[in-house]
DNA sequence: CTGAAAGCGCTAACAT
DNA sequence: ATGTTAGCGCTTTCAG
C-alpha cells in the first residue's frame, strides 16, 4: 500500500544525520555528539570544525533518536482542568515562556472540569513516557498515585495548592479567605454569602479559602451560616445562578464572597438582570484580579497567576538539571484590591 | 517473570518492553507490534493472547522508540501569539480536546505578541522534527516559509485567517466588519471611531474587518475618516488608551467599533474613569462575544472560537490519517448580539 | 499468519 | 582527545 501521490513532489528531503556531519567535519559521530552538546574533552579546534559542518548542513539532532538513547524527552506536561479558564491559561502561558527558554516543549493536557483523582492519574500516567516532568494545575492527585509517578523518575510540581510530598507553588488560600472576609466585616457586613467550589469533589483551594473566611468571621464573634454557601464551578454562569439562589432567600446576605472573579462576574450579570444594585444592595468581592476586574470595578484579592506558572517551570527545569528535589520558597504574595463593588451595608 | 503482585499494580505505569510481552504471549516481537496496532494478518486467537499479555504487563509502546522507527511523532504544535489571550486559549482548548481524543499530544508554542513572520517561522522550524502537524493561530507566515515547512511533510492548518496554500478555518472577517458597521449606521451613527490592530505589522484579520467596515460606510455614502482609527494590540489597556485618544479630539465619534471585545472592555473602563456614558455619550461594539461580554452588556459579533480550534484539529487528524490535503468547508457563522452598549446617537 | 533481522539516529561506555 | 561499538525499543521488509 503505497501512499497515493497527489503530485510530483520531490522525495522527502532527507535530513542531515549525525553521520553526515561527522563525514563533513572529518571526525567520528561520537565526537560530533560531544562537540555539539558542549561536553568536555573536545579540542577547541575540533569543536569548531564540527560546529561549522553542522551549520553548513543545518543539522539538528533528531529528537526521537536522542530521546530513545538518553531516556530524556525534553518536554514537560501541564495537566489542567479548564484549558480556557482565565487561571489555567495564565499558568500555561507562564510555564511555556520559561520552558521554551530552557529548551523544553510544553504539552498541555486537559482533564475536564471536576475530574476525579483517577481521571487525573489516568491522564498523567498515559503521558508519563513522553515527558520529563508534570506540572499539575489545580488538580487533585492522591499520595499513592504521585508516588507511582515519581517512581518513574518524573519531576512533579503542583501549582494552585499543595500536593503530598511534591514541591508546589501558589498562594496562601486561607489568607485569601481571611482577607476577603475581613474587608467585608470591616465594612460592617454580618451576613455574608459565599460562592464556593463544587461540593461533590473536595477541592482544596475552595476549602482553604472557606476556612480563612470562617476564621475571620469567628474572630469577631460571627458564627458562619453555611446555608449562605452555594456551590459553583468557577464559571460566569455559576456565579449568576448563585446570585439568584442567594437573593431568592427571605433573608439575603448583604455581601457576597465569590471564590473567583469569573463567578463574581456572573453575580454582576445576574444582579443587573434582577435590578439589584452593587454595592448599594449587596457588596461583592472576588479572587484573582482577572484582567476584566477593573472594567467592572470588582473588588478582589490579587494574585500573579502567570508568575506561578513561570515559577513552577523554573523549579522543574532546575530540578531536571540538578537532579535534586527543590523546595519552593513559600506562598506568593496576594493583596486586596478595593474597587467599587464593596461598600458598607445599607441600613435596612 | 515479575508480574507486580499487589493490588496496587494498576497504579504503576510499567516499563515493560515489547520483548516482555512477546515472551509472555509466546510470540515474536513483530507479532506483538502487529497485533497491538490492529494490523491485518494476525490470527484472532493470537491477537487475543497478545492483548492479554500487554494488559497484564500494562505495556505501552515507548513513544520515543516508535517515533524513531516510524518517523511519526503523534503530536501537533499550536503556535500562537498570546497564550493567555481569550481567543488563543479557547482555540487551544478546542485543539487539545480533539487531539487528545485522537491520541495526539498538543504542544503549545508562544511566539510573543506582534511577532514578525521570521519569528514565527523560526519557532515553527525549530519544532518541526517533534510534531506531525502545526496549527497556526492568528499568525502570519510567508508563502515560502510555509512551503519549506510543507516540504518536511508536515500537515499545516491556519486558524483565524487564510494562509497561502494551506487549509484554514475561521470566519469571514470582512463580513464581521460589515455587520458591526451596519448596526451602528442603522442606529444613526455617522462618525464612527475604530480601534484597530497594531499598525506596524500588516495583520490580516484587522485588515479584513476594517475593509468590511469601510465598505458598509460607503454603501450609505459615508466616506471613512481614517483619522478616527487608532491602533491597539488587543489588550484591555490598549482599548482604554484608544478611548482617551478618541475622546480627546475636538470632534469625537458618536460610536466606536473595537476589533475585539477585550479592547472594548478597555473602552468601558476608560469611559467610566472619564465620566463618559455608554451608550448615551458614545456607542460601543466589539467582536468575539467574550464570556464577560454579557456581564458588561457589550454589543458584539459572536463567533465560536473553541469550535474553530476543534475544527482545525479534526482537519489535522484526518489529513494525517488519509494523507490527502483536505479543504475546509467555508467560513464559520457569526452573528450580531445586540446588548446595551449601542444606541442611537444623542442629538447634539 | 508468523518470525528473524535490519535498521531508525543518537548516546554512552569502553578503547586507544 | 577521539574513535568503535553496543545498545535504546520499536517497526518493517523479507522469508517461510
Amino acid at each position: 500500500m503505497s501512499v497515493p501521490t497527489t503530485e510530483s513532489h520531490h522525495l522527502r528531503p532527507s535530513r542531515a544525520t549525525i553521520e553526515d556531519v561527522a563525514k563533513l567535519a572529518g571526525v567520528s559521530v561520537a565526537t560530533v555528539s560531544r562537540a555539539l552538546r558542549n561536553l568536555p574533552n573536545v579540542a577547541d579546534s575540533t569543536r569548531n570544525r564540527v560546529e561549522i559542518a553542522a551549520l553548513e548542513l543545518n543539522y539538528h539532532a533528531d529528537p526521537a533518536a536522542s530521546r530513545l538513547a538518553t531516556g530524556r524527552s525534553r518536554s514537560v506536561a501541564v495537566v489542567v482542568q479548564l484549558l480556557n479558564g482565565w487561571y489555567s491559561s495564565h499558568v500555561v502561558a507562564g510555564v511555556e515562556a520559561v520552558c521554551a527558554e530552557a529548551g523544553y516543549d510544553t504539552i498541555v493536557v486537559g482533564v475536564g472540569p471536576g475530574s476525579r483523582e483517577q481521571d487525573v492519574f489516568a491522564a498523567a500516567s498515559s503521558i508519563h513516557r513522553r515527558v520529563d516532568a508534570i506540572i499539575f494545575v489545580d488538580v487533585r492527585v492522591s499520595s499513592d498515585e504521585l508516588q507511582a509517578l515519581a517512581d518513574q523518575s518524573l519531576v512533579l510540581v503542583s501549582v494552585g495548592h499543595e500536593l503530598p510530598e511534591i514541591t508546589s507553588v501558589g498562594i496562601d488560600d486561607v489568607e485569601v479567605g481571611r482577607i476577603a472576609a475581613r474587608h467585608l466585616i470591616g465594612l460592617g457586613h454580618r451576613r455574608i454569602g459565599l460562592i464556593n467550589g463544587p461540593d461533590e469533589l473536595p477541592f482544596v483551594v475552595p476549602h482553604h479559602r472557606l476556612t480563612g473566611f470562617e476564621e475571620a468571621l469567628r474572630e469577631v464573634g460571627i458564627e458562619p451560616d453555611r446555608s449562605l454557601y452555594v456551590a459553583g464551578n468557577f464559571t460566569v454562569q455559576d456565579g449568576a445562578d448563585a446570585l439568584h439562589a442567594l437573593m431568592d432567600r427571605p433573608d439575603p446576605p448583604t455581601a457576597i464572597f465569590a471564590l473567583a472573579d469569573e463567578m463574581a462576574f456572573g453575580v454582576i450579570l445576574a444582579a443587573d438582570e434582577r435590578g439589584i444594585r452593587i454595592p448599594e444592595d449587596v457588596s461583592l468581592i472576588g479572587v484573582d484580579d482577572h484582567d476584566v476586574a477593573p472594567v467592572v470595578g470588582l473588588t478582589t484579592v490579587h494574585q500573579d497567576v502567570a508568575e506561578h506558572g513561570a515559577r513552577a517551570a523554573r523549579l522543574v527545569v532546575e530540578q531536571l538539571a540538578q537532579g535534586e528535589r527543590l523546595t519552593d520558597d513559600g506562598p506568593a504574595p496576594v493583596r486586596l484590591i478595593v474597587r467599587r463593588t464593596t461598600a458598607p451595608p445599607s441600613p435596612s
